[in-house]
DNA sequence: TTCACTTGTTTTTTT
DNA sequence: AACAAGTGAA
């Protein structure tokens, strides 16, 4: 290095060699905590810094907005030109991009809009219906999962492979669902990202221009992409184009979504990466809570293979708790992060997390109660509530009459008359006609017509009063000419939906000041104009020309309003944005990915909950729990809590549950089991024991071996003639130890339903199978 | 058309 | 337990 920049100063050397790697493919197997980010960001500002692209000709892809963003500050705060022209962002906020910008040669509509996965339910609910299939064997759902899956693996309904009859149906209903969406001009998700890639594949000369445009291509997360992703990335690429893939095999989360985790093999063997580069130095964790990470991962197979470690010197144990109940866990919880507290760490540096949602409630109830802030995340978001999204059904309406799923929404909300039969005449009749139901009103009589057409005159005259207003001032005419306000005003619990809809307002107002309106839609082409400017292909120039052709009539590129829309579906907005005061972060172990704390709290782990009951059935299935809790350990900075209980609310009734086989899988010198305190709520009931069945399989490193007590349970339940209860440990020859969850019938009917943790929860009729009581 | 009641469902989630 | 969706009566 003849001159050593700056910007490299603070690398290690495995950072520093792959930010500075030749311009070829490059797999970098970044390790959790590992300065990935800081890799990547760092990569462009040198790539730019030292002249080997300029900022037009780097790509660089994420999954999450908040990624994107992540990145675009950092970056920003390494080179002093702003970044103009550099396209980071989502895959679906670049592909909207680039449909914005070529929606024509794409045949979409140049305002099209986004669904999000609810009116792609929606979407889909409406063609089972209108081609008069069951909706109990064609679940909306699942046939909306068929037909993402089928797109995220590149397949239009002729290329599915119709396998037997019910395929074939959901083949049909793709089909139709596509014409339906292109008859009223809205893309889903999946559709950006496909519809994007085959214009790429299909037109040479857009590919040769973009191909020639990104030297550079990196990729965040690598480990996450789909097949249509990473056919997507190729695209772009092309023979000469340097891909940078980062990600962490066991960090993949998403293979329940798609994500193909193979895509990191393949990328390494398909673009022949010389050297696989592995980021092991981890900035985050003590020793301690790396070697469980490593020793619970080590048991994966098929792992790319990597070891964490730091030099931080191996910190705290980590400590494991026991509880009888969750409402005992909870309480310890409590205590506990109180005790944090009160020695100094944030509240907002303590994270509790769980494997499925429904597990808050308990935690949130204790927290509450006493009166400790906290904050859940994943809950509803801004742009999914039903309230926001009904004034976004009227606004896309304004914006786009044949918008039949937001017509379905609101045309009878707040009710003025036409039910579920006007309705269904009215789709009838559009659907003998081919055209939208906007434009079927005049085909339905009497009574039912006269209302729809008052309702498609409401909305008409709505965008004759809006014309030309601002985007605050055609949304508060909106909430008021819609008679939405009037409804929430009136309705007993619509003070905070009221909020919410004038949150909307501000929304926008933030919308148009701070982003400047349709960055992406109006700017990007204006710069990919000049960026082609010089000794481009004369077709994509002139394409690219009439993309930012503004509209005859208004004079705009694109309006205000459809921008918004468009935002309003590609980022939903925070989770939950409660004020920002100090608290408890509560979520599940899924969006704790890419965060970290002083404190981590993993709960429930209980055999059944995590590792989950639907995932125990494959390898791959219970692999994936593996790297879940990986990514959960790895979480924490300081102190890492590991919990679980013995019994469990669960769908409103108790479970009986045997502690984690992750527990198993874990370093003995690394644990530390905490002795249960008195848990001071009332005598007699809720101490807390060890129970010796706990202690059952191995684990030797208990400490104070000495206070073995016999467990009272939370529930003392009925003894029947059979001797056995619930709760009640027993051993089988076959299935060794377990609990018995419930037990059912009397005399010989008598069966019993066991967890036998990982052998599964059987069904035993008590006549036949050999329980022996365990005390 | 609407309201009250019954029934069924319940992993993880971004865009 | 909690919530959505569906059903039946006014």
């Amino acid at each position: 290095m003849s001159s050593p920049t700056p910007l490299l100063a603070n690398l290690n050397d495995e950072q520093h060699e792959a930010v500075t790697l030749p311009p070829r493919p490059a797999l970098i197997l970044a390790g959790a905590g590992s300065g990935k980010t800081r890799v990547l960001t760092t990569r462009i500002a040198w790539l730019i810094q030292t002249g080997q692209v300029s900022p037009g000709g780097v790509m660089a892809v994420t999954f999450t907005n908040k990624a994107a963003k992540e990145m675009l500050t950092r970056l920003g705060a390494m080179l002093p030109i702003p970044v103009r022209g550099m396209w980071i962002g989502t895959f679906h906020g670049l592909c909207n991009r680039f449909l914005r910008a070529h929606w024509k040669l794409a045949a979409l509509p140049q305002g099209f809009q986004i669904l999000d996965s609810s009116d792609q339910v929606s979407a889909v609910k409406r063609v089972i219906k209108a081609m008069n299939l069951d909706e109990e064997r064609f679940v909306p759902k699942q046939v909306t999962w068929f037909i993402a899956g089928s797109k995220e693996d590149g397949l239009r309904p002729k290329d599915v492979q119709a396998r037997d009859e019910n395929t074939r149906t959901m083949i049909r209903v793709y089909e139709a669902y596509e014409e339906q969406c292109q008859r009223e001009g809205v893309v889903d998700f999946a559709e950006l990202m496909l519809r994007t890639y085959e214009l790429m594949r299909d037109n040479e000369a857009l590919r040769e221009h973009y191909q020639r445009r990104f030297r550079h291509i990196l990729v965040d997360e690598f480990q996450d992409t789909n097949k249509l992703q990473y056919a997507w990335l190729k695209m772009f690429a092309g023979p000469q184009a340097a891909i940078f893939a980062v990600g962490d095999d066991d960090q993949s989360i998403y293979a329940f979504r798609g994500a193909q985790v193979g895509n990191m093999a393949q990328f390494e063997r398909e673009f022949k990466v010389e050297k696989v580069i592995k980021l092991e130095r981890n900035y985050r964790s003590f020793g301690n809570i790396l070697d469980s990470a490593n020793e619970l991962i080590s048991r994966n197979s098929r792992r790319l293979g990597k070891n964490l470690r730091t030099e931080a010197g191996p910190g705290e144990p980590v400590r494991v708790y026991e509880s009888t109940s969750d409402f005992g866990e909870a309480q310890w919880l409590l205590e506990e992060i109180q005790q944090l507290h009160r020695e100094g760490m944030p509240r907002s540096d303590i994270a509790l997390l769980y494997r499925s949602n429904a597990q808050s409630r308990v935690i949130e109830s204790a927290l509450f109660n006493a009166g400790v802030p906290y904050k859940v995340y994943g809950g509803l978001r801004f742009f999914e509530r039903a309230e926001v999204k009904h004034a976004l059904s009227y606004l896309r309406l304004i914006e786009n009459p044949n918008d039949d799923t937001s017509f379905l929404r609101v045309v009878n909300f707040p009710t003025r008359g036409i039910g579920a039969r006007s309705v269904e005449q009215l789709q009838d009749a559009a659907r003998v006609s081919g055209r939208s139901l906007c434009q079927s009103v005049g085909a339905v009589t009497g009574k039912s017509g006269v209302n729809l057409q008052g309702f498609v005159r409401m909305v008409d005259d709505m965008r004759e009063a809006t014309r030309g207003l601002t985007l605050r001032e055609i949304i508060e005419h909106m909430l008021h000419a819609s008679g939405l306000v009037d409804f929430y005003r009136t309705d007993k619990d619509g003070k905070e939906r009221l909020e919410n809809l004038e949150e909307l307002v501000n929304a926008a107002e933030a919308f148009v000041t701070q982003e400047g309106f349709g960055k992406d839609a109006v700017a990007l082409p204006v710069d990919e104009v000049a960026a082609v400017s010089a000794p481009q292909t004369e077709s994509v120039r002139q394409e690219l020309a009439a993309a930012v052709t503004p509209d005859a009539e208004t004079g705009e590129i694109m309006s205000p309003l459809a921008a918004f829309l468009t935002h309003a579906s590609l980022e939903a907005g925070d989770n939950q944005a409660q004020a920002g005061q100090d608290a408890i972060q509560l979520m599940t172990v899924h969006s704790a990915k890419g965060l970290e704390f002083d404190a981590v709290f993993i709960t429930g782990l209980e055999e059944g909950l995590f590792p989950h009951e639907n995932s125990l059935s494959d390898v791959d299935g219970l692999e994936e729990e593996r790297r879940l809790m990986y990514v959960a350990i790895t979480r924490a900075r300081k102190r890492l809590y590991l919990s679980f209980s013995q019994t469990r609310m669960l769908h409103g009734q108790t479970r009986y549950n045997v502690k984690s086989r992750f527990f198993d899988e874990l370093p003995e010198p690394a644990l530390k089991w905490i002795t249960p305190r008195n848990q001071g709520f009332g005598s007699g009931f809720a101490r807390e024991y060890q129970s010796a069945w706990s202690r059952g399989s191995g684990m030797g490193s208990m400490v104070g071996a000495g206070r073995v007590e016999p467990r009272a349970p939370a529930v003392v339940p009925r003894a029947p003639s059979h001797g056995l209860r619930a709760g009640q440990s027993v051993f089988h020859n076959k299935f060794g130890e377990g609990v018995i969850v419930t037990l059912e019938g009397s005399g010989d009917d008598a069966r019993a339903q066991v967890n036998f943790g990982r052998h599964g929860t059987k069904w035993l009729a008590l006549s036949v199978a050999k329980l022996t009581p365990v005390e």
